[in-house]
RNA sequence: GCCCACGUGGCGGAAUUGGUAGACGCAAGGGACUUAAAAUCCCUCGAUCUUUUUGAUCGUGCCGGUUCGAGUCCGGCCGUGGGCACCA
């Protein structure tokens, strides 16, 4: 027992019911983690992806705002002033399937999930500055977002196409792709159609070459996402080529990355919404039917990718631009997107895979024009695999003999000289589809009127809102069914006018959040000053399935409103760091409804429903999801352990861009860990002295060891904390409190393990913030923790004066030996090959070579 | 199908980025303390063989390569996960 400062008798345990609910009011109180207004110095951004109310918080949520966490808490040790703010991403479907399950408003949902899972969140003592919360469903946010969407229109990056969409002809309704199973709808089980709509997009096309090339500055992105979105973005160089048909003047345009294989084509295939297709479907029923079971697929590429390639004779053909006597037959092919190149493209079998599978079904000619080094141009077959390598080009007139790059180039030159073609750069980026034909989300800013148009609403009509009085007890879109809503005055005529239904993909209300909680203002979306002094993030946190989509629409965004001159940055996210996520084996009953982890009892690999002993089967550990009930609810875990523990326990075992696989038993070794900080901080308590300010003349061989092993433990968890590795960060300081010996004696010892106490405190401050407060106020500090500086390494007292050095023979380790650190290599060599174990292992045999590396190894080759 | 990752003891992982594989933690086993339990502390802990120790061989998904030396680099497989544009 011993007393503290302020004279309570310190307990046996680590008392978090008490302690940490009390440090959160201090924080709460004392504004601890509002950013400052106006332009702070040494401004440092550290943003989480803000959560989707869903309901409650799960374990990924935990993880992700916790890592957030330690690296708010850490810079702002670090002497920066830190912007760390939180909301929530409100708009999306499953608003409206509980308003359709459970008759309840999305609105009344969401906030009243938002309200839950804010609570849940403050449990775990985040720095967060809660003064900056919004949801995306606030009409004081999404109000800010049409008028941005006005700006964008304005300056001529929003425009209307038609697009196709998933239909469900049941419930005459659009459906997202991840409504449609198996080709049907979710609730209908209608096969889904597809159908087109004229709807909304941004013109991201418009910058798909600064988005890629803006990816060689984001040095501080994980390369794989990197790498994904410039794979996504997808440029390539090509030629556009006009193929004439055979029985009219008409052309089909086509687009190809391979012109030094035109001599090797033997079809050219448009896709099933190709106009040309459109026309011949309807005077010919079979061209009619092809294309209408094309459009049973959905919308997604996945689907379109995975269904067998097949196509349709049209019968017309076309003539080879470059080899005029060649005539090509023309098939529909549901392997043809009409969003890419000219939705037209010629086949090629022999190198390329696809086009030799359709050749060898269809019944076509498979002619090799590109020789690999080394073959025999006489005797080239082609079996049942396209050569898509390197190699000479032949059969091909005036490109024979040219490597392919060489002959893609004169195919090019040749196209451009006769005018039948023109190299061309294409992007496998589309333009952002925006229109949604739902509810809950952001209306967009347009009124229809009979005689102006497709008109913008007006600035100063602005917010607006949703309307509350709409029912879900049909599907389809409640905007369009509302009495009223749509009735308004069109801006230009003042006539009768109607609304746009239609609301944005909530993918646009995540791509400017960071911008407004950087300049958070009244009247503008954000205030440009304080944004650009704030942005971009220093560094941003998030799940890796975000990589592409959700970075790439932030992306672009920022480049959109710099353009409209709102913003000065080009790229939102400084540093990025991707999460892994957070996954449990999952619980079956016999009827296939699926049971929560609470509700099992396991012994082994069995399981068993507590209640009634009913047989479990135990599934993969996969992402905890609602829908399979594999989750943990952290509340259980901070009314039991406290919120460090939690906070500790996600932090501890897996890396942090790793997948984590959920333990209980691990959980035990976190608490039994901030139990037994909080016991040594107790035994440095009895045993430290009072004034630190003075490093002593003299340090005892005990109080120099207690000296170091704590400038080691700064330099470990420093290090892993700057990298993000924070199992780590957990190992050192495992390592640290194991070596804290307070049983010393001699000069300093008092103070070394005064130096130990605090240094304890202050590296378990940004990840068990609320026992680090504690142990700083039982030292004796007045002033807070999360106002005090991280501690600073003495260089020095990491040295050693000697190392280990590994001998291996043939790269085998034989024996180590101690040496004094930087010895001469020819010393070394000496030492290493006189070693008794050495000499026997040599055995007299010829020593050709040895290699020492300097304070590490040296190995003997025999 | 395409793009991107990942794969190390019973488990989570570490390995100074090509230099002693298994740090740190969990689980397990043994012991101390205790009337007992909890808590705490100490020891063992990749596999096989051998041995009192010493030791030997194998070992980082699989097959091959580069190197004095490979968990790390290269080529080819297998498996798992993420994304595929209307899930967020």
């Amino acid at each position: 027992m011993t007393n503290t400062p302020e004279g309570r008798v310190r307990e046996e345990r680590y008392n978090a019911a008490e302690i940490e609910p009390r440090w959160q009011r201090i924080w709460d109180d004392e504004a601890a983690f509002v950013a400052p207004k106006g332009n702070p110095d040494a401004p440092y951004y550290v943003l989480e992806m803000f959560p989707y109310p869903s309901g409650r918080i799960h374990m990924g949520h935990v993880r992700n705002y916790t890592q957030g966490d330690v690296i708010a808490r850490y810079k702002r040790a670090k002497g920066h002033t830190v912007l760390h703010p939180m909301g929530w991403d409100a708009f999306g479907m499953p608003a409206e399937n509980a308003a359709f399950e459970r008759k309840s408003h999305p609105a009344k949902w969401t906030y009243a999930n938002i309200d839950a899972m804010r609570s849940q969140l403050k449990r775990l003592g985040p720095a967060i500055d809660w003064s900056r919360e919004f949801a995306t469903c606030d009409p004081s946010y999404y109000g800010k977002q049409q008028a941005l969407f006005l700006e964008m229109l304005e300056a001529g990056l929003v425009y209307r196409k038609n697009a196709t969409v998933n239909w469900d002809p049941v419930d005459c309704t659009v459906l997202a792709n991840e409504q449609v199973i198996d080709g049907r709808g979710w609730r209908s089980g209608a096969m889904v159609e597809r159908r087109e709509l004229t709807q909304w997009f941004f013109k991201i096309t418009e910058f798909a070459e600064e988005l890629l090339d803006g990816l060689d500055d984001l040095k501080n992105w994980p390369d794989k996402v990197r790498l994904m979105q410039a794979n996504w973005i997808g440029r390539s160089s090509g030629l556009t080529a006009q193929f004439t048909r055979t029985d009219c003047d008409d052309t089909i345009a086509v687009y190809t990355t391979r012109p030094d294989t035109l001599y090797g084509a033997s079809f050219v295939a448009i896709a099933a919404d190709h106009p040309l297709a459109k026309s011949l479907a309807e005077s010919d029923p079979k061209v009619a039917d092809f294309c209408k079971k094309c459009a049973v697929l959905g919308t997604s590429e996945e689907a379109l990718e995975k269904t067998e390639k097949r196509g349709l004779d049209t019968g017309l053909s076309v003539c080879n631009p470059l080899v005029p006597d060649m005539k090509l037959p023309v098939y529909i092919a549901n392997f043809v997107l009409m969003d890419y190149g000219t939705g037209a493209v010629f086949g090629c079998p022999a190198h390329d895979q696809r086009d030799l599978d359709f050749a060898r079904k269809y019944g076509l000619n498979v002619t090799p024009v590109v020789l690999p080094a080394g073959a025999d141009p006489d005797d080239v077959t082609i079996d049942a695999e396209a050569y898509t390598g390197p190699g000479t080009v032949f059969n091909s007139g005036p490109l024979d003999g040219m490597a392919v790059e060489e002959a893609k180039t004169k195919a090019i030159e040749i196209a451009e000289e006769k005018g039948w073609g023109a190299g061309a750069t294409t992007f496998r980026l589309r333009d952002w589809g925006v229109s949604r034909q739902r509810y809950w989300g952001c209306p967009i800013p347009v009124v229809h009127c009979p005689t102006c148009g497709v008109v913008p609403a007006a600035k100063q009509d602005l917010p607006i809102t949703l309307p509350d009085d709409v029912t879900f007890d049909t599907p389809g879109n409640p905007l369009d069914r509302h009495p009223t809503w749509r009735q308004t005055t069109c801006p230009k005529c003042g006539g009768d006018a109607l609304r746009e239904t239609d609301t944005l993909d909530t993918f646009v209300d995540s791509s400017w959040y960071f911008l407004r909680f950087a300049g958070l203002d009244k009247d503008a979306p954000f205030d440009s000053a304080a944004a650009n002094h704030w942005m971009p993030v220093d560094q941003y946190i998030g799940g890796i399935e975000h990589a592409i989509l959700h970075l790439l629409y932030a992306r672009f965004f920022t480049r959109a409103l710099q353009r409209c001159g709102l913003t000065e940055h080009s790229e939102p996210f400084k540093r990025l760091f991707t999460l892994g996520m957070v996954c449990h084996e999952t619980y079956q009953a016999g009827d296939g409804r699926w049971v929560m982890p609470e509700e099992v009892d396991k012994s082994g690999d069995k399981a068993v429903l507590r209640e009634t002993g009913e047989a479990l089967t135990v599934g993969r550990s996969e992402k905890m999801s609602k829908s399979k009930k594999n989750v943990i609810d952290p509340d259980d875990i901070i009314a039991q352990y406290g919120a460090d523990v939690a906070r500790w326990f996600v932090l501890s075992d897996s890396p942090p861009e790793r997948d984590f696989l959920w333990s209980d038993v691990g959980l035990e070794g976190s608490w039994r860990f901030i139990q037994r900080v909080w016991r040594v901080a107790g035994q440095c308590l009895d045993a430290c002295s009072e004034d630190i300010s003075e490093k002593p003349a003299a340090l005892s061989d005990g109080a120099l060891a207690l000296h170091k092993h704590t400038h080691k433990a700064i330099d470990a968890v420093s290090k892993a904390l700057e990298g993000m590795q924070f199992n780590k960060a957990v190992a050192a300081m495992n390592s640290f409190v194991n070596g804290i010996d307070t049983g010393i004696s001699g000069d300093g010892a008092a103070w070394a393990v005064r130096e130990a106490a605090d240094t304890l405190a202050r590296l378990i401050g940004p990840m068990a913030p609320h026992l680090a407060e504690e142990l700083w106020a039982e030292l004796g500090h007045d002033d807070r923790l999360y106002r005090a500086p991280w501690p600073q390494v003495d260089p020095a007292m990491l040295e050693e004066d000697t190392v280990t050095i590994a001998i291996q023979i043939r790269g085998k380790l034989r024996d180590t030996i101690d040496v004094p650190k930087d010895l001469d290599k020819a010393l070394v060599e000496e030492r290493a090959l006189a070693q008794p174990k050495i000499t026997a292992a040599i055995d007299g045999q010829t020593v050709r070579k040895v290699i020492v590396v300097p304070n590490r190894i040296v190995n003997v080759v025999i």
